[in-house]
Parts: structure tokens; C-alpha cells; sequence
DNA sequence: TCTCGGCATGTTCACGGTCACACGCCGGCG
DNA sequence: CGCCGGCGTGTGACCGTGAACATGCCGAGA
């Protein structure tokens, strides 16, 4: 296979039509161009339709670059992201690039392969060079604002997680929820000895899972153990599996999503223990796949859409754009499949 | 858990320094400063430095519309997408971005969520809006091309092949050759009876691992079906995996991507079978989970970020920006796993 | 009837860069 | 000795749009 590069055929009229070749051809000036385009409400409506007739006519298309001059406003949001190819990631950009489209905004990302301090550094730097109005981060969000606030940038920014002093924005995804839910169904299951495989903690959503472990094994008065810091990835899970299974006690695990559950499941297998009789696996995330594991792995979901869209109207509302409180909590849902049940003991 | 925004402190210095600006303090002209910007030949060392160190006590950034406006050149690239959470596409959006920004482009994403022709020339339309000066498509590109075309859109573009007319242009990504490798690999297994999965048929990869599949069955003389359509989810392979077991006159199946491999396998565990010895099955991809999937799925190995690397230095060729004809085969791997064996028969 | 205010529209300028051209200086060459 | 060309720099125009301000007209109120 082979890639292709097209240019098609270049019909040569010099420039693309601006508003005064508009307002010339509509026997107006290029002001009254101006006032059709922003919907200036004092325009006669057949001086409005005879300007809008030429503009059809003559395939206008604003300039993006003259308007951004002008006003000063970029109307460009900007998403700085580690892992975008893991699907809640993914998900989230997409929702948030739809989001931002249907606002009328456009969306620059840039990725972070690294989470060095350098590396995030240029990541917002580019970012930032675009005159992005507000930022999207979904990245290890802890050291991404560190960098941000030595950076001194003015951009309204935002987490999928308040970070506490900005509770007045706050506007509530309850992970911790899930989080609780995930760990209350193994131990009404009767599971007594749990691990959570966590994420990298300067991921805010991993520290929330983890937070919301931790207070429903205390709330339950399950003794619990440290967890144990994973990376998201499925070969984590497995050599975290690998390693838990040389000591073997305990019945269940709460894995912070599903990759690294996944990793566990294939680490159980290779030990010749069945899933769930000897060890029941819980991710988080529900991705597409999740549903044919083997077994099909019982796990919260999460809207990842919802996810973006919220982020969106959030900065935008921050932006001044729209005043839209769109505060509600967006509640996971907990996705029993067959990876879970009662300890065999 | 929750959504904080957050707005740093305003330095209220009215509007960000100008290149006049940095003139005046450094006793020149705003043209000067432009030249050193440009890195112009004719300006003195010491001018040169002088205008350097004003700008960095400004904290001078240039204003990209500003400079966007004059030059009209944007230096963005757009990339259309489609299920731009899967892990192909999104790989490669992340090398491209990470390619285009090195090359110091900035990238947009525009999502479809259907490919209707409606959603596509939405897309297409909040791309060009933006003055985009490439485009990448990873989407059903047969439907993008023809929307393309009708819109009569002048921004050089690149697939992920060569569709068959632009030769000159062509980059080899072989995934005709991947495609029969796995073919191939079946067949020395001792395979006769072989299934091949595909994708989309309006996407060019898919078309293209269907014409490797054919062409190796040929090529080594085994009769063959006609593939099924799919639709690169693990839902489909599922379901089609159920339909194909109701007659099970197959003993190997060839799945166009991971994702419906594993929908396969979930199937065949569902019939009481056992892969490899009932039913063999090879993906395409080798996506990062694939080697945790039970069992471990043999399949074809693509460098994702590879393929971005070269669209943008091919769109960049075409730009005019750099003329590496960056040629040359990217071979797919094949990787073999434990979802593959020789048949009971 | 005169004035005033608002509507519909036009004129001019500003935004922050780049580009084309002009200018003075200096050395080489006819 | 005068002309030419290149170097380092400055001047002014221009890119496409939106904002401030100006203008003419018309109807309402004094």
C-alpha cells in the first residue's frame, strides 16, 4: 500500500474573494459586508439578502487570520495530551473537537510522548504560540500546571478534576463514585483480601479511583493494602499480576482500567487459575473491547463524550462565550460481566 | 470526581509587545526586527543580538494571525477522522501531530462520527474555513475524495494509498505484502479453508489488505470465498463469528484488524471451541493489548507512527516546505502469537 | 417647524506582521 | 574620478476584517 498526495486542479483567481469584493459587487461597502457576516441587527433585510446572494455567488469565505488580527480572539481551543491512543483518551478529544466545532471553535492538539518537564514545556509553548483561548488537558495534570503556572500563561485551563480551590467551577464527573461502586461490588461479592492496580498518580482521575478505593474499603471496614502504581498499560497489568501471584493472597483485584486488567486476566491464565473462581478482575472505562475479553470483563463505565462536551462548555462558559452552568454530575455505571464473582475460599 | 477551571492572574499590561515595540526599545526599525525574526542574512551581529535581547525581556511572541494575514499561510495542517479512538488512527494522528509540529506546523483534527456525505463536507468545511494548508485524511476515503472534489477544494491531501493515478507521489506502505504475509502464514500452517474478515471497503486499507488476501490465495493456488464486510469493531467480528460457526467450514479466519479478531475469538469460546486446534485467527495491527488477548493473537505488526511521519513529510514535500522525497517501503511485520496453529482437520 | 434620536449605511483607522522599495555608505573597477 | 553594486537599515504600503465615528434620512415630540 502506498500513500498519495493530490493537488487538484488550481483555478488560478489569484486571491480568495474578501469582503470588498463582496460589498463591490453587492453595491455596498465593505462595513455593511462586515455587519451581514456578524449579524449586526441593522442591516435592511434586502440589502442583507443582495450582500448574501454575492457572497454565495462568489464562494466567500472569511479569513480566519484577518478576523483573529482584529479581534484579538483565536476562537481555537487547545488539548495537550499524553496517551492519546488509549481509547478514554481518544474518546475524549473527539467529543471535545465535536464540542468545539459545533461552538463554532477549532481545536489544536498536541501530544506529549514524554512527561518530562521540557516536553510539556514545548507542548504548551506551541500550544500557546496559536493563541489558544482555554486549554484541555489530559495528561498527567499535576506537573502539566506545574509547567503551566512557571510558564506564566493566562489561559483559562481545564482538568477533569478540580483541583480543590476551584470548587466554584467545579463541575462533577464522580469518578470516586465509580471507584467505590467498583470496589463495593467485589466485596458484596464477599471479597475480602483486594488490590488496586492504580494509575500514575499525577493523573488526576487515577489518584481519584484510587481515593475512592481507598474510602469504600475503609467505609466497608475491609482492611486494604497499599496499591500499586501502574501506567495504564496492558504489559504493566501483567507483570504487576505476574509479580502479585507469587505471593497469592488475595481473591480479587480492582484495576484502575481496563488495559491493566486485561494484563492481570492474561497473568492469572498464565498461572492456571481460573477467572473468577480463583481470581475476579474489575477495570474501569469500559472499553469497546472489554465486552469480549475472556471472560468478558465486568467494569464501570464511563461517557467519555459527556466527558468532552462538559469540558467544553466549561471553558467556553470561562471564555465568556456562553453562560451555560451545565453543572450536574455525570454518574458511571457499573458493568457486571462475567470476570467477577463470589471468592471460591 | 470533577472539572475545575482555572484563570491565572491577569498581568493587565494592556496588549502583548508588537515587533514595534522591541523596535523602539532597541533603537531600530520595526523592519529590523522583522529580519532578525526571518532570520535575514544582511543584519549585524551586534544589531542582531540587541534586537535578541529585547525580545527576551518583552517576552516577545509573534502574533501568528498577523503573520497568517500577510503571508496567507496558515502552516496547518487538518486531518479528517473517522473512529479516531481506535488505536491505528489514533496513532498516527499523534505522529503526525508530533512530526508537523517539529516541522513547526500547527495541526487541526476535525471528527466524523457518520460518514455521510453531509458529516464529511462539515468536516471538510471547518478545515478549510481555517485556511488549512494540507490535509491527512484517516477516514472512509473513497467518500471523503468525492466530497473533496465536489467541493472543489485546492488543499493538497494524502491518504494512506495511492489510488492508483498519483504514482508519482506514491510512498509504498505495504499493507498489500502484510496482508499476504498473513495469508501466507495460514497456508504453510496447512490451512485450505480460510475466511478473510475485511473492513470497510471504502476504506483504502481495508480494500487494500482484502486485495493482498486474494491475491495469495491465488498465488498459492487455494480456493476461496468471497470476505466479509465488517465494520473494524469487536461487536461485529462477534456477531460475525456466531453466523460463520452456525456452518463451520472453515478451519483459519484472517480478521482485517484486531478488534474483530478478537470479536472472533469470543465467538469461537462461545461455540465450545478452541483456538488454535478448532479455528485459527490472525488480526492485523498488533495493537498493544493484542498480546494479552487469550490467546495472545498472532497478527500483523504496522508502524503507525511511521506512516504519520511520512504523510506529513509528503505534505510538506507538496507544501513546498521541504523536498525530502522521503521514499521508501514501510513493511509491516508479521507476528506470531498463540491464536494460530496447524488444523486438526 | 425645528430638533432630536435612531436606523441604515459609509469612511477611516487599527490590528501586527511582511514586502517592495529607497537610502546612505563603502569598496572595486573602468 | 565617477559609477556601480552590495550591505545594513529605514519608510511606507498592504493583507482582510472589525470598531469607532460620521453621515443622511425619517419620524416623533416640543
Amino acid at each position: 500500500m502506498s500513500i498519495g498526495v493530490a493537488v487538484p486542479e488550481e483555478p488560478q483567481r489569484g486571491r480568495a474573494p474578501s469582503i470588498r469584493d463582496v460589498a463591490r459587487l453587492a453595491g455596498v461597502s465593505h462595513q455593511t459586508v462586515s455587519r451581514v457576516l456578524n449579524h449586526h441587527p441593522s442591516i435592511r433585510p434586502e440589502t442583507k439578502q443582495r450582500v448574501l446572494d454575492v457572497m454565495g455567488e462568489l464562494q466567500y469565505k472569511p479569513n480566519r487570520a484577518a478576523r483573529a488580527l482584529v479581534t484579538s480572539r483565536s476562537r481555537t481551543l487547545g488539548i495537550l495530551s499524553a496517551s492519546s491512543t488509549q481509547y478514554g483518551p481518544a474518546s475524549s478529544i473527539a467529543a471535545i473537537e465535536s464540542a468545539a466545532r459545533t461552538a463554532g471553535y477549532w481545536v489544536s492538539t498536541a501530544n506529549i510522548e514524554s512527561a518530562d518537564a521540557a516536553s510539556i514545556a514545548d507542548a504548551l509553548a506551541h500550544l500557546t504560540a496559536q493563541g489558544i483561548e482555554g486549554l484541555v488537558v489530559i495528561a498527567p495534570q499535576v506537573r502539566v500546571f506545574d509547567t503551566l503556572a512557571r510558564l506564566e500563561m493566562d489561559v483559562p485551563y481545564v482538568s477533569l478534576q478540580s483541583t480543590g480551590r476551584d470548587e466554584d467551577h467545579a463541575l462533577s464527573v464522580d469518578q470516586i463514585a465509580g471507584a467505590r461502586m467498583a470496589t463495593r461490588h467485589l466485596i458484596e461479592l464477599g471479597h475480602r483480601s483486594i488490590y488496586h492496580l492504580a494509575g500514575p498518580q499525577d493523573w488526576i482521575e487515577a489518584e481519584a479511583r484510587m481515593r475512592g478505593f481507598l474510602e469504600e474499603m475503609s467505609a466497608q471496614d475491609v482492611a486494604t493494602t497499599a496499591p500499586i502504581l501502574g501506567d495504564w498499560t496492558a504489559e504493566f497489568g501483567y507483570y504487576a499480576g505476574r509479580e502479585l501471584l507469587t505471593v497469592r493472597d488475595f481473591t480479587a483485584i480492582f484495576a484502575s482500567n481496563d488495559q491493566m486488567a486485561l494484563g492481570l486476566m492474561h497473568a492469572v491464565r498464565d498461572a492456571g487459575l481460573d477467572i473468577p473462581r480463583d481470581v475476579s478482575i474489575i477495570g474501569f472505562d469500559d472499553i469497546p473491547e472489554a465486552a469480549h475479553f475472556w471472560p468478558p470483563l465486568t467494569t464501570v463505565r464511563q461517557d467519555f463524550a459527556e466527558l468532552g462536551r462538559r469540558c467544553v462548555a466549561l471553558l467556553l462558559g470561562d471564555i465568556g462565550e456562553a453562560s451555560t452552568e451545565a453543572t450536574g454530575t455525570i454518574t458511571p455505571e457499573l458493568v457486571v460481566r462475567r470476570s467477577t464473582g463470589a471468592p471460591a475460599f
